[in-house]
RNA sequence: GGCCCCGUAGCUCAGUCGGAUAGAGCGUCGGAUUCCUAAUCCGAAGGUCAGAGGUUCAAAUCCUCUCGGGGUCGCCA
């Protein structure tokens, strides 16, 4: 347990026994109680609301409760004193062993610590990327990976049952230009000459399809490139998708992301789940059929015409209109699909479900919550999180990305240049809905402004620092399980001891992130961390007493090198949480 | 017109289930290197948290409205 959540326990524990005595209101309702590192470390080391959040309850001034609460908690082992503060604050400040005995922590822990039990082994569904089956993954879509990979790992460490998984979209009619679009590109390899830009009009036209082309024209004769046969192209459906998620696998692959389930659109309408779920809403009058308004902007399409359709009543929970199910062709609409998708997610055991998606699906999650609530009537959560766009920039220029010659920069275009631990560490360096400048000249500079290799360089200095020490020192000596037995008391200057609560914060950070489904916190705390430990050490550039190695202190040394050796575990950690390899060296 | 996201230092952005004197990097100015990687660090200057109301012990954070930027709006996915 992390030292916050521990007296946060003790605090609502004294609140009990002083109810018990009859000195406070029985049933006081402790859950807004919180303990944390206050934003002032002149304010101490811990800081207690309970008094403001149960005085009016309580029947008391805050300070006055809080009065009465700080003389238990100064009498508790491990504070070396509480004081009321401010409106009714409680500060309180650790005994330096305290802090000494959560850096041994660290060391028995290693890279485990952090690790939560918040999520209980509750089932949580992650769906990230879903791009379509029609080309390789853009930039776009790797931020989309990135961050859903990320988050399915932070959620892992929080404790939570976590299955990434990927919908693949290979049932519209993209899928059909896919078709088609290989299909041209096999009879060009089979003799009928190259094919021009006119050619493949209405076509996708990238360079990654020639070889999908070459190897159909391997496998099939001519006659069964003919698209407009219904069981070509189904069988051409079939075989492209089956090249592009090939292709996709790859990509998300050389990123680092392995999925745990695809779910193919095709094979859930082939068997009738979409029935089934329009069933199930029909059977609940959730489905009627209705005519629409137009939309009110001020172009209405030029086709609009009241049409009577089948509609979802997404306005019973909380969507603005009704949604429609199925197009004028008799086919199901995308949501309707969506719908029978989700349905099968809770079918699977999945109450707890996040879905990764562009920000230009915006208009789509009212409807999408609506659906899941309605399917699962009401036991489901959906939460939704759109990630915004990426601009590529070369030393602050825009790259350009030419769509229409199929010639757009790929995501293994730019995993290629910088690197895939670059790209995943950017990539989160900003929060989902804020819009994420990626420059492809800046994130490999040997600099402050890369917060990659600042990090990077915090974690390769410590392991530059052990290396210098296995001169002097047993290997055995300098494991972490060997260090946290290190005379960690001598550890006294305010610098290190700031360093040692730096690290007491990340369990702290890791339920955080967890709970708000933001994983870039992650980057910034250890932006954070890093930041302190580059200060300690040129601390020791000033003050040689400072330093991490002292040939005539072979004990304080290997408390110093305890404490590095902590920085160490804790930002692997966190980068393991981002899918990120931390270096041992820098070159 | 409806809905969604955003508006915080000159620039790029953190901080938002309400917490004390709002933070970081870049840029500007001034410093630190016989030394465990100066690829780093220290200090200074820089703010009407878009604006106006409201809720309360307490608002950048929650609510309402206004302004500004972006996205999106049946038969694309």
């Amino acid at each position: 347990m992390n030292v916050f959540n521990r007296f946060r326990d003790e605090v609502v524990g004294i609140v009990a026994d002083m109810a018990g005595e009859g000195r406070l209101p029985q049933g006081l309702d402790c859950s807004r109680v919180s303990v944390e590192p206050p934003r002032e470390a002149a304010h101490g080391d811990l800081t207690a609301n309970a008094a403001m959040v149960l005085a009016k309850a309580a029947g008391m001034k805050p300070r006055d409760l809080a009065e009465l609460l700080a003389e238990r908690l100064e009498g508790l082992e491990g504070i070396a004193g509480a004081e009321v503060a401010g409106p009714g604050f409680i500060n309180m400040r650790l005994d330096a062993e305290l802090w000494h005995g959560c850096l041994a922590d660290v060391l028995r822990t290693g890279t485990a610590y952090g690790d939560s039990s918040i999520g209980g082994g509750a089932p949580v569904n992650v769906e990230f990327v879903s791009a379509n089956p029609t080309g390789p993954l853009h930039v776009g879509h790797g931020r989309g990976a990135v961050f859903g990979d990320a988050l399915a790992a932070l959620l892992e460490k929080a404790g939570y049952d976590v299955t990434r998984e990927y919908y693949i979209n290979d049932a519209g009619a993209q899928v059909e230009v896919l078709a088609k679009s290989a299909a041209a590109r096999a009879g060009e390899a089979l003799g009928t000459g190259e094919l021009d830009a006119a050619a493949m009009e209405g076509l996708y036209p990238g360079d990654y399809l020639k070889p999908v082309g070459r190897k159909l024209a391997e496998r099939i004769d001519a006659a069964r490139l003919d698209a407009d046969d219904a069981e070509n192209l189904e069988f051409l459906i079939r075989f492209a998708t089956d090249e592009m998620m090939d292709l996709i696998r790859g990509d998300l692959r050389a990123l680092g992301v392995s999925i745990d389930v695809f779910t193919s659109e095709r094979d859930l309408v082939e068997r009738g789940a979409v029935d089934d779920a329009l069933r199930f809403l029909d059977e609940r009058d959730l489905v009627y059929t209705g005519v629409l308004e137009p939309p009110k902007g001020k172009q209405a399409p030029e086709d609009w015409e009241p049409r009577p359709q089948m509609l979802f009543r997404a306005t019973r929970f909380g969507d603005d209109v009704d949604r429609p199910l199925k197009k004028s062709d008799g086919t199901w609409t995308y949501f309707a699909t969506d719908i029978a998708y989700h349905l099968d997610k809770y079918r699977r055991g999945f109450a707890n479900q996040i879905d990764v998606w562009g920000a230009d699906h915006g208009g789509y999650v009212k409807r999408m919550r609506a659906a899941v609530k309605a399917v699962s009537e009401g036991a489901a959560d959906l939460d939704v999180k759109l990630c915004q766009m990426v601009k590529l920039l070369e030393a602050g220029a825009p790259v350009k990305m030419s769509k229409r010659a199929g010639a757009f920069v790929t995501l293994t275009d730019v995993i290629d240049r910088v690197g895939k631990d670059v790209v995943r560490f950017i990539m989160l360096t900003r929060g989902s809905d804020a819009t994420l400048d990626f420059d492809l000249a800046k994130v490999t500079e040997q600099s402050r402004e890369n917060p990659v290799f600042y990090v990077q360089y915090a974690h390769a200095r410590v392991c530059s620092v052990l290396r210098h020490a296995a001169e002097e020192f047993e290997a055995t000596e300098l494991v972490p399980e060997s260090l946290a037995a290190a005379p960690l008391t001598r550890l006294a200057d305010a610098a290190e001891i700031d360093l040692i609560k730096a690290m007491a914060d990340w369990p702290r950070l890791v339920e955080s992130a967890a709970q708000a489904h933001e994983p870039h916190r992650v980057a910034y705390y250890l932006g954070d961390l890093a930041a302190r430990f580059h200060a300690l050490w040129n601390k020791g550039k000033d003050d040689a007493r400072l330093r991490f190695l002292l040939p005539e202190d072979r004990g304080l040394t290997l408390a110093r090198l305890a404490l590095v050796q902590g920085v160490a575990l804790v930002i692997a950690s966190g980068l393991n949480v981002l899918g990120v390899t931390p270096l041992e060296e820098l070159r």
